[in-house]
RNA sequence: GCGGAUGUGGCGGAACUGGUAGACGCGCUGGAUUUAGGAUCCAGUGAGCUUUGCUCGUGGAGGUUCGAGUCCUCUCAUCCGCACCA
């Protein structure tokens, strides 16, 4: 009897695997492909628990599918740009250089100590030259193509970070990396046009592949889509009309007043109108001096300015009075509303407030009368509508009154999205620089391409006290114009580390290329990537971002995919005490640990078998020890097997066992197709208690099992636990496993001769025997008679099940 | 408020097209072995009862069915995302 040793098995054959390059992959092999990717970590330092279930999901798929006969692409890198890393220079004066390899180095030495195969010579780094620059470039064609720009615009300001944050970023106010809080600021900055693309971006959630759908809910939420109607309201003794939207035209007769937003571009002209200049100026600056967070969370109470102007509804030619108020959003619409307090709960509680007329226009169906209360928001029959009465809202009303509003030139249908364009600058050292420069006669110009990259400087002050980081190093913002050669400035700014991250799956196809950012022709054949693996904390941005990414280089003519992800699959989140686990909470669980004291083929198949894998749990090591006995069982048994004097003839056991394998192959196939870890893993776990039964009644066994059950066995298990499959299975048969194929089931031999049947009486079990597949309904109600003295005749009906129940009704 | 999901033993979780609820594992109880602890092995482990057996049991209430964790209607709770989005 050996030991299983299992530390230094994993490190004989992650040394195996590294000299064999067995994670290599041949693009121009003949094998069917599939793209199999991991989210490339940000390089923190240390692999988390939620690192280690994404890389073993991962690795499970990888070995599965080169089992299944398949050339596997599975490349890892680093999204290695990004704040910690210029926090901790400032911290500690390491350069982010110099700190962000010195983690990537250790981060990898512990991918590789998890056993998970990928190949390294793909590695790529967001970080470095040789893909920033690539970055620079893929900016500049969408700078040139406007799908890059610049402006003025309000946006979210990090008061901790003193960076601006995309929507995406802020989370309930918050910055979504430090927490602090985030204010509004009017600056001048650069977007990517994602919003040209939101009505793609939403119906492509149709058409792809296998996606979660509380992820494909997520994106759809984000995007926003309205169905409407856009049409003008004329201000009275003026020339000036307000353009406003909304989702109930059916609607527009209740309109009894209407609201402008206190940042609306045409504040101006109406303040200059307005008798009421003092109180609205008031108005305004109290509105701006709170943030939006503030504005939408503190006091839901409504408050606003009357302007002392009226409007006219378009349809009623009624006047109205127009207020400016906050509850309407500048960011939405046309920031500015037609108010129909009858049949909008926030419009009613702003004309109860007022005193402004509320009007019934839509008759719900549930009630008479019925918004003495609240808005009636839902649908029914229009009333006070003159000839539209008696049209059913919300459809039909509404594409009469649009086809109306049409007819007069007043308006017409519209569509409008929730989704605003990307915010990429952002006021950092540690990030890619935008290749741009300002030039007084040019204006925004690109940078030569040759040029690239624009280097990041080498600065002695990270902090960024007022602009960016970048601009203290004099020497980098002073250039020539790319264009007329004139004395000229760089940008700033340096791009959101999603940009980064938005098209890395592509740079892996042709990691090294220095003509170009990718190779097209290996993107057409490799994209969509068949099977991608990350966290759900990406449902949105790096996921929505990179399928924008991918879209816009389609329109540019750089490649000819759709979609970047074909089939994703997103992890749980493991939390421990509570809450994410991470470096700032103190509540990090480190692998390092277990794979001294279990090794990392038991801490794989732990953290397969704890959950499925799209749960999210709570880390409890408790169950650890039950993989690590597994192993140390499943070493002895198929040892013992080995050892078993062999014969020629089989008995029952054995058909039992083989039987019982077959199963097995089957069960852990389709658990394994449908990401099913946790009871494929449950599967192995029988087979070797069925074999501990084996070994427990047998002294001898059958040539052909033995080695149908060493093999099988060890192929099945390989996928989750690499290396003592791989070494079980080279002691017995002196060859690698990885150069053999995946079971098949061996259809003769799946099914068991007998089945335990149920007996049933009224639909309860009463009794269970034993029988011969195969039995037909008159045999079983003679055994059932022979053992349980149930006669049929007593009965009012029998129900027979083949190999499954009778149940005798009566 | 809107959207998405999830509710099964002490715990993590199984259960294919409706057909033995609780697989597999953790924990726990008893026993064997051991100087002791650990490890290992054997047996037991949903609850209740009048214990050769019976009754109840998959968040709750109804319904369909010979038969429901699974299908239908209503309802409650938890988690996640978005949220004054017109």
């Amino acid at each position: 009897m050996s030991d299983y040793k299992f530390s230094e098995f994993e490190k004989k054959w992650q040394s195996n695997w590294a000299n064999s390059n067995l994670g290599k992959c041949d693009l121009n092999s003949q094998k069917p492909k599939f793209y199999n990717l991991c989210m490339y970590p940000y390089p923190s330092g240390d692999l988390h628990m939620g690192h280690i279930r994404n890389y073993t999901i991962g690795d499970v798929i990888t070995r599965y599918k080169k089992l299944i006969g398949y050339n596997v692409l599975s490349p890892m890198g680093w999204d290695s740009f990004g704040l910690p890393a210029e926090n901790a220079a400032i911290k500690t004066g390491i350069h982010p250089k110099k700190f962000t390899e010195d983690r990537m180095k250790n981060m990898k030495d512990q991918i590789i100590r998890l056993g998970s195969l990928y190949d390294w010579d793909r590695e790529v780094a967001a970080h470095t030259e040789e893909y920033y620059k690539w970055t620079q470039y893929l900016f500049i064609q969408l700078f040139n193509n406007d799908l890059a720009y610049k402006k003025d615009a309000p946006v979210n300001w990090c008061t901790s970070c003193k960076t601006v944050l995309a929507n995406e970023q802020v989370i309930e106010g918050n910055c979504d990396r430090c927490d602090a809080i985030v204010t509004q600021k009017n600056l001048n900055q650069w977007f990517l046009s994602i919003s040209k693309y939101s009505e793609e971006l939403l119906s492509g959630l149709n058409d792809i592949g296998d996606w979660p759908e509380n992820v494909k809910s997520m994106q759809k939420n984000w995007i926003g889509k309205s169905v409407g109607a856009q049409f003008n309201l004329e201000v009275i003794d003026s020339d000036i009309s307000i353009e406003v939207f909304t989702t109930r035209p059916d609607t527009l007769f209740g309109m009894t007043f209407a609201v402008i937003s206190p940042e609306h571009k045409l504040m101006k002209n109406i303040l200059d109108l307005s008798k009421n200049q003092e109180n609205i100026k008031n108005y305004i600056s109290s509105a701006s001096s709170k943030s939006e967070f503030e504005r939408m969370s503190i006091t839901k109470e409504k408050t606003g300015v009357d302007t002392g102007l009226f409007v006219i509804n378009p349809l009623t030619n009624e006047s109205i009075p127009l207020w400016i108020a906050d509850y309407v959003l500048i960011n939405y619409g046309t920031g500015a509303i037609m108010a129909v307090p009858g049949h909008d709960q926030r419009d009613y509680d702003f004309a109860k407030k007022y005193n402004i007329e509320i009007k019934q226009v839509i008759k719900d169906p549930n009630k008479e009368g019925g918004i003495e209360l609240e808005a009636y928001t839902g649908h029914g029959e229009l009333v006070n509508s003159d000839n539209f009465d008696g049209l059913n809202s919300h459809e039909e009303a509404s594409s009469q009154i649009i086809k109306k509003l049409t007819e007069s030139n007043i308006g017409s249908a519209k569509t409008t999205y929730r989704l605003r364009d990307w915010l990429i600058s952002r006021q950092r050292y540690w990030g890619c620089p935008i290749p741009l420069v300002n030039c007084n006669k040019c204006g925004l110009v690109a940078e030569n391409i040759e040029n690239l990259p624009v280097k990041l400087p080498e600065i002695d002050d990270y902090l960024n006290t007022d602009g960016s980081p970048l601009s203290k190093s004099e020497s980098f913002v002073n250039v020539n114009c790319p264009e007329c050669g004139n004395p000229a400035t760089r940008e700033t700014d340096t791009m959101d580390t999603f940009v980064d991250s938005s098209w890395y799956f592509m740079r892996y196809l042709d990691p090294k290329n220095s003509e170009k950012p990718f190779n097209e022709e290996h993107i057409n054949n490799w994209l969509p990537v068949d099977q991608y693996i990350g966290g759900v904390e990406h449902a949105i941005l790096h996921l929505l971002y990179s399928r924008f990414f991918v879209k816009a280089l389609r329109d540019l003519d750089m490649v000819k995919v759709n979609e970047p992800f074909e089939n994703l699959f997103s992890q749980g989140m493991i939390n421990f005490k509570g809450s994410k686990m991470s470096k700032s909470k103190g509540n990090i669980v480190d692998p390092e640990g277990y794979f001294k004291s279990h090794g990392a083929d038991a801490l794989r198949l732990y953290i397969l078998f704890m959950a499925p894998p799209s749960d999210g749990v709570e880390w409890n090591d408790g169950g650890i020890e039950g993989t690590r006995r597994f192993l140390f069982k499943l070493w002895d048994n198929l040892e013992t097997i080995s050892e078993l004097e062999e014969i020629d003839s089989k008995n029952s056991d054995e058909e039992k066992l083989e039987i019982y394998l077959n199963q097995t192959i089957d069960s852990v196939t389709k658990h394994l197709e449908k990401f099913e870890f946790n009871t494929a893993v449950s599967d192995l776990m029988k087979i070797n208690n069925q074999i501990t039964d084996y070994i427990k009644n047998n002294k001898v066994i059958s040539s052909e099992v033995k080695k149908s059950t060493l093999q099988n066995v060890c192929l099945l298990l390989n996928p989750f636990a690499p290396h003592i499959s791989s070494e079980i299975f080279q002691r017995n048969f002196n060859t690698e496993i990885t150069e053999h194929n995946w079971p098949s089931v061996n259809k003769e031999k799946i099914k068991n001769p007998t089945y335990e049947l149920v007996v049933q009486v009224n639909g309860k079990k009463k009794h269970a025997i034993e029988a011969s597949r195969g039995l037909q309904q008159t045999e079983i109600e003679q055994l059932c008679f022979e053992n349980f003295k149930l006669v049929v005749k007593e009965y009012k009906k029998v129900i027979f099940v083949q190999d499954k129940i009778i149940n005798y009704v009566g």
